[in-house]
DNA sequence: GGCCGGTGATTGAACGTTCATTCATTATCT
DNA sequence: AGATAATGAATGAACGTTCAATCACCGGCC
């Protein structure tokens, strides 16, 4: 990686967090390039306009889960196992980086998403919807458009990390039905 | 409904659209205050700042749902039926009044959604574990915290209004599998 | 009825602040 | 030395909020 790229991901990491803790009206670019240790100007020798900063950050987040989950999948299991891999490794990652969901989150409910927009590449979308596809395929899933299996997987999954986020302090009893969930999501998804 | 309310909910509805449209940062005062037809110095004899006025819009919000979701409901049907009848009239009001979802994400994933925010009553939160609960304890539903339960519910549905929004011009084919999504997470959550 | 004065709602221009963006200058690297 | 990167003060647009001025309405009086 050379310095700039190093230079670019600071900015984007910086910005991350900026959201996660403000939202997009708490980021602004005074803030952004403080917190990067670099001035203001210099973010815009790395990004057009705030704007596209912000749908470049996108793609990072988008690549980094991308990366974390493929290379922690083992296609060589069966899919049942697989699965559940992919749920903990999901919620694991969305724990230890609040930020990705947070941000992914934020930026899926904002303006930003635009029909322009989500006719970008999206090897992430393409990844997991291949993963439910051969679930499909296997005959372990019912036989549904994988994008919609998708998005209920993800669904829950954001849901729970959510549920986790706002009753952090409070549920010391009900820990352990966090652990039913993906089970609960299995047999909604099986092929029955 | 005196002459003031009905002024404040013209304000409160102007909000809610431009919000739809274009986000919390496309919500201007000036905008808002030209949609309803009043100045924008008129915006603060209802409300005391902005802020105020998006929290008063998101009780608002969530107080409509309830009252359109709990009069459809029928305690006297057994809860399988209700719970069917439950999530149909929950995505059809989201489909109906797509600003109220595109709200409620927006602000749930927002700064705005603060700890102290979720110390205030919440009727339709109540109301919801409330009914999940009456599912647990008449042996149909799984016991788990009913807290869980309708965040896992509500997860699925809005995914699948988010579905349908974006997907709504591509999908002619893959409509008839949307029908068995209630399914999946009645299958899911329900006493096995 | 017609007029008056007063009360409270409504207005929108003006204010001060914040922000994204620019660019002349300076620093760093090769 | 020349090229490239970095700086941060300056700019102008946009925003939330204020407030002096205007308007609409109503009861009381002639």
């Amino acid at each position: 990686m050379d310095q700039n790229t190093n230079k670019k991901i600071l900015i984007l990491e910086s910005a991350l967090e900026l959201i996660r803790e403000n939202g997009f009206h708490g980021c602004p670019i005074s803030q952004v390039a403080k917190q990067a240790s670099v001035a203001a100007g210099s973010v815009y020798t790395y990004f057009e306009s705030k704007d596209e900063m912000i749908l470049e950050l996108h793609r990072y987040v988008k690549s980094e889960v991308l990366k974390e989950i493929s290379e922690k999948d083992h296609p060589e299991k069966n899919f049942e196992a697989r699965f559940f891999d992919f749920w903990n490794n999901l919620t694991s990652l969305y724990q230890e980086r609040a930020a990705f969901q947070s941000f992914l989150e934020q930026f899926t409910s904002s303006p930003y998403n635009t029909e322009t927009m989500q006719l970008e590449s999206d090897p992430w979308g393409e990844w997991t919807e291949a993963f439910f596809k051969e679930g499909i395929e296997s005959g372990q899933l019912r036989p549904l458009n994988p994008k919609i299996l998708s998005m209920m997987v993800m669904g829950s999954a954001i849901s729970l990390i959510r549920f986790k986020t706002y009753f952090k302090t409070k549920t010391a009893s009900t820990a352990q039905d966090l652990h039913l969930i993906p089970k609960m999501v299995w047999d909604g998804i099986k092929f029955q």
